[in-house]
RNA sequence: GCUCAAGUGGCGGAAUUGGUAGACGCGCUGGAUUCAAAAUCCAGUUCUUUCGAGAGUGUGGGUUCGAUUCCCACCUUGAGUACCA
C-alpha cells in the first residue's frame, strides 16, 4: 500500500470536521489549557508558506496538550475590518463585506488544508454587528469610567459626580486633562449641563479632545504613532503631517504604570518586554519650576518686584504685570477721571486700578464684590466679540461686568457713578472658597511671578550645575519671554525649525543650533539668573518641552555650551570634564552645590527633591513616554461608535440598542466637504424616542433643547481603530455567541487567561499593549478575572524567502549564469523561485514561458545548466519569492509542510524558505509509512507479539525519542524534535522493528506534528477513535541504562581515540585502564603525564 | 547613539550545570538497481595535508586539565527605539 498523501489528509480532514474532533467544552473534570494564535487579517493575496508557521507551532502545542489529559481551547477567527477592504472598494466600488467575505473564504480553506486542529465553533470575525457590539460595549464602559488614582484603579463616573457634588474637585485624585479648572461643590451645581458634561469628558478614560494627530493626506485619516514608521505610513509608505483635530482618545495614560509592572507577572519575551518598557519609557526625576525674571541681567534684581499677591495671573502674570503697571502710568483721560472718583472709596468699596484677573488685565475691580467696570474708547468691530468672550469668561468666574463708554465717563461722571453704586449695592460679598484657597496659594509663591517655567529632570542632584535653561522653539512661553532685541533672531530660528521637516531634524542631529531669548531665569537655590535659550535639541512633546541644562552632566547640554560659549561649571567631584560632560550616575559625587557637597546621586537626588518641596519649587515626579491612543479614524470598514450629539457634546446609546451597524454608503470616499466616509450615509441619525437609526431628514438640530427638539440627532461620523476588535477577542472566543454579555462570567471563569499565544513580534507596542490596556480596564470594572490575559507569550519570526536571480548582460537579451557573470557587466533580475531547482537550476523553458522577454533570449550556460543566484529577502510578490502553501500541500502533503515549517530552525528565528529541503521531511514520512507496511508487497504489517531479540533496543530508541520529544515541546524546540523522530524512524527501520508495542507510541508522538499520517496509521492499527486525544506515552528510564561508556580519550583537551568501558568502573580504575592501553603510550611518546583528570561517565584528560 | 537578539561546513541548522564540535536534513561525490529516467537503497562529504598529522565555532585577549558554552574588548548582521532631559 502506497503512503497517499493526499488522500489519507482529505480523509481526516473531512472526519475531524464532522465529529467536531476539536470543539473545546466550557466545563470538563480536565484541567483547561487555552492555546491562541494572533487571529489574521484575511488579505485579497491568501495565505504564503510564511503565515501558517506560528500555526503551525501552537497547534502542535495544543495537539500535545491534549495528549497530556487537558481540555484545550484552540480557535481561530479573523481580525477582519481594516484598510486594503476599504482601499479595494473606493477602486472597484466592492463592499468590503463582500470581499472580507470572500478572503475569509480562501483563508478558511488554506487553512483547513493545513490540518489545524481549531474550534472553528468558536470563530469570530471582528467585522460581525454580533462582534463588534462588544466593542461598542466596551467603548461605553470606557467613557463611563474615571480613572481614580487613590484606589488605583477605574471606576464608575456616576461616583464622580457624586463626589463633584459634595465637594466639588479639589480632592479628586484622578488621572485627567492637565488644564482642568478647580470648582467646588456649590460651583458644580450652577454650571450648566454642557458644561459639566465638559468637564466630565477632562475624566473619562474615553474623551473627546481636540488633538494634534497624525494626519496622512493620502490615506485620509489619522495613525496612531505605532502605524507609522520613519515619518511615513506603515500601510503604503504616505508622507504624515501634525494636525489638529477633535478625536476620541483613550486614557492609557493612566494605566502606563501599571502595563509596566505588569510586564514582571507575565512570561513574555524580553526583547517583547522591552520594547514595551520602552514604549511607556519611564522615567524617574522631579519636575522643577523656575520662575522667570522678565529682564535681562543687571535692570533687575529678584526680590524687587511688587508682589504678585492675590495676582492670578497664568504662566504669562509677570508680563501682564508689566503691561499693567504701564497702563496705569498711562491711563487714558476717561480712566483718569473715573479712577479719580473711585480710587477715595468714594463708593465706600475698595476699587484696583488695571488689575490682573486671570489672563486679562481689567480696568477696575472692586474684589470684595466682584464687580469690574471697563472703560472703552472707540473699538474696533473686532474687537467687540473679544470683548464678549471675555465677559463671559469672567462672568463665569462670578464677576459682573460693566461698560461705559468713554464719553460717557467724561460727559455725565455723575451718572456713572450712581450707575456702580447700584450695581454694588445689588452685589453680595463673595469670597467663595476657590478663591480664598487661590489667595493663600499665591500668597505663598515666590515674589518674582507666580509661575515660571515648569521643567523635567532625571537628575535633580546637578541642579547646582544648571547655566543655562532651553525651551522647545515651540514652547508657548518663547514668545512671551523674548526681549525686544532678541525677537528677529529668535523668530528666524522657530521660522526655520518650523520648516525643516520632522524626518531632516531626526536626520540631523550633530548640527548644533539654538537662540538666546533675552529673558532670564531665576535658579531656585542660588537665585542667580539663568539665561532661557531655545533649541531644537529639546522636544516639545515630551516632558514639559523645557529643560533645565547642566552641561557637565549631560552630552547634549555640554555641546551645546560649547558651541555657544555657555559657561560649564563642574559639579562633580574629582572629574575632568574638560572633554566631554560626565553622566555615570553610580559614580557621581556632587561637589560645588550647597547642601549637597559630598553626596552620592541618589542621596543627593533624594535631597534636593526636598529642598525644592520646602521652596514650593518642584517635587518628586514620573514621567511617562507613553500618550494616550488617538481612538478615531475617518474610515469606512471600521467599527461606528455608539455615539450621537446633542448640543455638539458626545451621548452613549444604551447596551441594549446595540450593536449600532454600519451604514451604507454610495462612496467610500470621504464627502466633499472633508467628512469622513460615513457623512456619506443618508440613514444616520438617532432617533432617541424609537432607538432607531434613523434617515438624517428628520434631525432637527437647529432647534435642539427647544420645542421643535424631536430628539434625533446626528451620529458619529469617524469609526474605530484596528486595534479596537482585537483588544478583547481572547475573551470572546470563550463564549462566542453569548448576545448579552461579551463572555458570560462561568465562561470567563473557568478559561480565565491564554496559557500560550503565539503571534508576531511586530505587534508589541500596539495590539499587545493596547489588549493589555483593555484587559486591565475590564478587570477593574469586574468583567475579567484576571488582569494580564497571557500567561507566555512567544514570538514565531518570519519565514523569508529565497530570490532567484539571473544575470544579463546590459544593453543585450543574453543571460549568463552565476558562474560566469563576473566576466560581464551584467543587470541582476529576479525571477519567480518556483521555476528553479534544489541545486540552483532554473528550468529554462519554463523561463522562456514565464515573461516574454525570456522567450527569445540566449543563454550562456554553466556546463548544461543554468545556475541562478540567491538572495534572501521578505516575502514579496515584487521580488517573485512567494511560495504558496496550496501547491506544496499537493506535492507533498500538509504534513511534509507541517513538518518541514518546523524543521526549518528555532521557531523565534527569522529563517529562508527554500522548498528543495522538503523533500527530506516528505522521506522521513514515507519511510514512517514503510515501517507499518513491511508486508509483502508493502502490505500493513505490524505484530503485536514481538520478536524478542529485538524489542530491547526498540524499547531504547523508542524512550529515547519520548524523552527528547517531551522535552523539546515543552521548550517550544521544533525542528530538534523532527531530528529526533527521523532519528527514530531510522533506527527502527534499521532494527527491522514491526511491534505495535514500539509503533503505536510513537504514532502518537509524531501526530502533533503531522496529524494526518498518525491518524491513518493508527486507525490501521485497529483505533475506531482519534489518536487526538490518546495518552501520550510515559517515559520510562529503566530502558536508557546503560552499562558501559564509550569514553573519550583527550590529550591536553583535544579529543585523540575513545575507548570503551563498563560504567561502574572507579575513577582509580578507569585511569589505570586508560593508562595502561597502547594507543595512550603512542600519545604519550616516552613522557610522563602531569596530570590526569577523570570524570567518570563523561571523559579522560590526559595533561602533560 | 541606546536596548535586545544573533554570528558554527556549500546551505538550513544541532550540541551549553564547561567534557567526543558539525546531530538531523538539503546539496554534492561515488556505487547498486534500471535499456534509460524517476523512485529507492548503500557509502562518503568541515578545511588543510608531505596521509604522520595539523587547524577549526566572527576577531583579539583571559579564566580552566578542558571553552561553541564563562569573563573582557572589538567587528559584523538583524530587530526595536531614538536629540526622552
Amino acid at each position: 500500500m502506497k503512503y497517499d498523501f493526499n488522500e489519507v489528509e482529505a480523509k481526516w480532514q473531512k472526519y475531524w470536521a464532522e465529529n467536531q474532533t476539536f470543539k473545546a467544552v466550557n466545563n470538563s473534570e480536565k484541567p483547561k489549557y487555552y492555546v491562541l494564535d494572533m487571529f489574521p487579517y484575511p488579505s485579497g493575496a491568501g495565505l504564503h508558506v510564511g503565515h501558517p508557521l506560528g500555526y503551525i507551532a501552537s497547534d502542535i502545542y495544543a495537539r500535545y496538550k491534549r495528549h497530556k489529559g487537558f481540555n484545550v481551547l484552540h480557535p481561530q477567527g479573523y481580525d477582519s475590518f481594516g484598510l486594503p477592504a476599504e482601499q479595494y472598494a473606493i477602486q472597484t466600488g466592492q463592499h468590503p463585506a463582500i470581499t472580507t467575505a470572500e478572503n475569509i473564504k480562501t483563508y478558511r480553506r488554506q487553512l483547513d488544508q493545513i490540518g489545524f486542529s481549531f474550534d472553528w465553533s468558536r470563530e469570530v470575525r471582528t467585522s460581525d454587528a454580533s462582534y463588534y457590539k462588544w466593542t461598542q460595549w466596551i467603548f461605553i464602559q470606557l467613557f463611563e469610567s474615571w480613572y481614580n488614582n487613590d484606589s488605583n484603579k477605574a471606576e464608575d463616573i456616576s461616583g464622580l459626580v457624586t463626589i463633584f457634588e459634595t465637594e466639588g474637585n479639589t480632592n479628586v485624585n484622578a488621572v485627567s486633562d492637565d488644564n482642568v479648572e478647580v470648582f467646588s461643590a456649590e460651583d458644580w451645581k450652577v454650571f450648566s449641563s454642557k458644561k459639566q458634561q465638559e468637564i466630565l469628558l477632562q475624566y473619562r478614560l474615553t474623551y473627546l479632545a481636540e488633538t494634534e494627530v497624525n494626519w496622512c493626506p493620502v490615506l485620509g485619516t489619522v495613525l496612531a504613532n505605532d502605524e507609522i514608521v520613519n515619518g511615513v505610513s506603515e500601510r503604503g509608505g504616505h508622507p504624515v503631517i501634525r494636525k489638529k483635530m477633535t478625536q476620541w482618545s483613550m486614557r492609557i495614560s493612566a494605566y502606563a504604570e501599571r502595563l509596566l509592572q505588569g510586564l514582571n507577572t507575565i512570561d513574555w519575551t524580553d526583547s517583547l518586554k522591552e520594547s514595551q518598557r520602552n514604549w511607556i519609557g519611564k522615567s524617574v526625576g522631579a519636575s522643577v519650576l523656575f520662575p522667570i525674571l522678565s529682564f535681562p541681567r543687571g535692570e533687575e534684581k529678584a526680590g524687587s518686584y511688587t508682589r504678585a499677591g492675590y495676582m492670578t495671573g497664568g504662566n504669562n502674570s509677570h508680563l501682564l504685570l508689566e503691561r499693567a503697571k504701564e497702563m496705569r502710568a498711562n491711563p487714558t483721560q476717561a480712566e483718569a477721571v473715573l479712577w479719580e472718583q473711585l480710587r477715595n472709596k468714594n463708593l465706600e468699596a475698595k476699587f484696583r486700578q488695571q488689575h490682573l484677573i486671570g489672563d486679562y488685565i481689567v480696568d477696575f475691580v472692586c474684589l470684595k464684590k466682584r464687580l469690574i467696570i471697563e472703560v472703552d474708547g472707540k473699538i474696533h468691530e473686532s474687537q467687540i466679540e473679544e470683548d464678549a468672550k471675555r465677559t463671559e469668561i469672567l462672568e463665569n468666574d462670578y464677576y459682573k461686568v460693566i461698560r461705559f463708554t468713554n464719553e460717557e465717563v467724561l460727559g455725565d461722571i455723575e451718572s456713572v457713578l450712581e450707575n456702580i453704586k447700584k450695581e454694588l449695592a445689588q452685589r453680595e460679598s463673595i469670597q467663595s472658597k476657590s478663591q480664598q484657597s487661590e489667595q493663600e496659594q499665591s500668597e505663598q509663591v515666590p515674589p518674582s511671578g507666580a509661575r515660571g517655567i515648569e521643567v523635567f529632570t532625571t537628575r535633580p542632584d546637578t541642579i547646582f550645575g544648571v547655566s543655562f535653561m532651553t525651551l522647545a522653539p515651540e514652547h508657548e512661553l518663547v514668545s512671551q519671554i523674548t526681549t525686544p532685541e532678541q525677537k528677529e533672531a529668535v523668530d528666524a530660528y522657530i521660522l526655520a525649525t518650523a520648516k525643516r521637516s520632522e524626518r531632516d531634524r531626526m536626520a540631523d542631529v550633530k548640527t548644533i543650533s539654538g537662540v538666546f531669548t533675552g529673558a532670564y531665569a531665576e535658579h531656585p537655590f542660588t537665585k542667580e539668573p539663568i539665561p532661557i535659550w531655545i533649541g531644537d535639541y529639546v522636544l516639545a512633546g515630551y516632558g514639559t518641552g523645557a529643560v533645565m541644562s547642566v552641561p557637565c552632566g549631560d552630552q547634549r547640554d555640554y555641546d551645546f555650551a560649547k558651541h555657544f560659549n555657555i559657561s560649564i561649571p563642574n559639579i562633580f567631584e574629582g572629574v575632568d570634564i574638560s572633554e566631554e560632560a560626565f553622566s555615570d550616575k553610580e559614580k557621581t559625587i556632587i561637589a560645588n552645590s550647597d547642601f549637597l557637597n559630598g553626596m552620592n546621586y541618589k542621596k543627593a537626588t533624594k535631597r534636593a527633591i526636598y529642598e525644592l518641596e520646602q521652596l514650593g519649587q518642584g517635587e518628586g515626579k514620573t514621567n511617562y513616554r507613553l500618550r494616550d491612543a488617538v481612538f478615531s479614524r475617518q474610515r469606512y470598514w471600521g467599527e461606528p461608535f455608539p455615539v450621537y450629539y446633542v448640543n455638539g457634546m458626545p451621548q452613549m446609546i444604551a447596551k441594549e440598542h446595540l450593536p449600532i451597524k454600519l451604514p451604507e454608503v454610495e462612496k467610500y470616499l470621504p464627502t466633499e466637504t472633508g467628512e469622513p466616509p460615513l457623512g456619506n450615509a443618508t440613514v444616520w441619525a438617532w432617533d432617541t424616542n424609537t432607538n432607531q437609526v434613523v434617515s438624517n431628514d428628520l434631525i432637527t438640530q437647529s432647534t435642539v433643547g427647544g420645542n421643535q427638539d424631536k430628539g434625533i440627532y446626528p451620529l458619529e461620523l469617524n469609526t474605530m481603530p484596528g486595534w479596537a476588535g482585537s483588544s478583547f477577542y481572547f475573551n470572546r472566543y470563550m463564549d462566542p455567541d453569548n448576545d448579552n454579555e461579551m463572555a458570560s462570567k462561568e465562561a470567563l471563569d473557568y478559561w480565565q487567561d491564554v496559557d500560550l499565544y503565539i503571534g508576531g513580534s511586530e505587534h508589541a507596542t500596539g495590539h499587545l499593549l493596547y489588549s493589555r490596556f483593555w484587559q486591565k480596564f475590564l478587570f477593574d470594572k469586574g468583567v475579567v478575572p484576571v488582569d494580564e490575559y497571557a500567561k507566555k507569550l512567544i514570538n514565531q519570526g518570519m519565514i523569508l524567502g529565497t530570490s532567484a536571480i539571473v544575470y544579463r548582460i546590459s544593453g543585450t537579451n543574453k543571460y549568463v549564469s552565476k558562474g560566469l557573470k563576473d566576466s560581464y557587466d551584467v543587470e541582476e533580475i529576479r525571477v519567480d523561485v518556483n521555476m528553479v531547482n534544489a541545486s540552483d537550476e532554473i528550468d529554462i523553458e519554463a523561463l522562456k514561458k514565464w515573461q516574454p522577454q525570456f522567450n527569445n533570449a540566449e543563454f550562456i550556460l554553466e556546463g548544461s545548466s543554468y545556475i541562478v543566484g540567491r538572495e534572501v529577502e521578505k516575502m514579496s510578490k515584487r521580488w517573485y519569492n512567494v511560495v504558496n502553501p496550496d501547491a506544496i500541500c499537493a506535492q507533498y502533503g500538509a504534513d511534509s509542510l507541517r513538518l518541514y515549517e518546523m524543521f526549518l530552525g528555532p521557531l523565534e528565528q527569522y529563517k529562508p524558505w527554500n522548498t528543495a529541503g522538503i523533500t527530506g521531511v516528505h522521506n522521513f514520512l514515507k519511510k514512517l509509512w514503510k515501517l507499518y507496511h513491511q508486508g509483502e508487497n508493502g502490505t500493513f504489517h505490524v505484530t503485536s507479539s514481538p520478536p524478542k531479540e529485538r524489542l530491547g533496543e526498540a524499547l531504547k530508541t523508542l524512550h529515547k525519542t519520548i524523552k527528547k520529544v517531551e522535552e523539546d515541546i515543552e521548550n517550544f524546540s521544533f525542528n530538534t524534535s523532527v531530528s529526533t523522530f527521523m532519528i527514530a524512524v531510522n533506527e527502527l527501520t534499521a532494527q527491522k522493528c514491526k511491534s505495535k508495542e514500539i509503533l503505536e507510541p510513537l504514532l502518537i508522538l509524531i501526530s502533533p506534528y503531522a496529524p494526518h499520517i498518525a491518524e491513518e496509521l493508527y486507525s490501521q492499527l485497529g483505533h475506531n477513535e482519534s489518536i487526538s486525544t490518546a495518552d501520550f506515552p510515559k517515559f520510562d528510564a529503566s530502558h536508557l541504562v546503560e552499562s558501559s561508556k564509550n569514553y573519550p580519550i583527550s590529550f591536553n583537551g583535544k579529543m585523540r581515540f575513545t575507548l570503551e568501558l563498563p560504567l561502574d568502573l572507579s575513577k582509580d580504575a578507569i585511569e589505570a585502564a586508560v593508562m595502561a592501553h597502547e594507543k595512550t603510550k603512542e600519545q604519550l611518546g616516552g613522557r610522563t603525564p602531569k596530570k590526569v583528570i577523570v570524570v567518570p561517565g563523561k571523559i579522560v584528560n590526559i595533561v602533560g
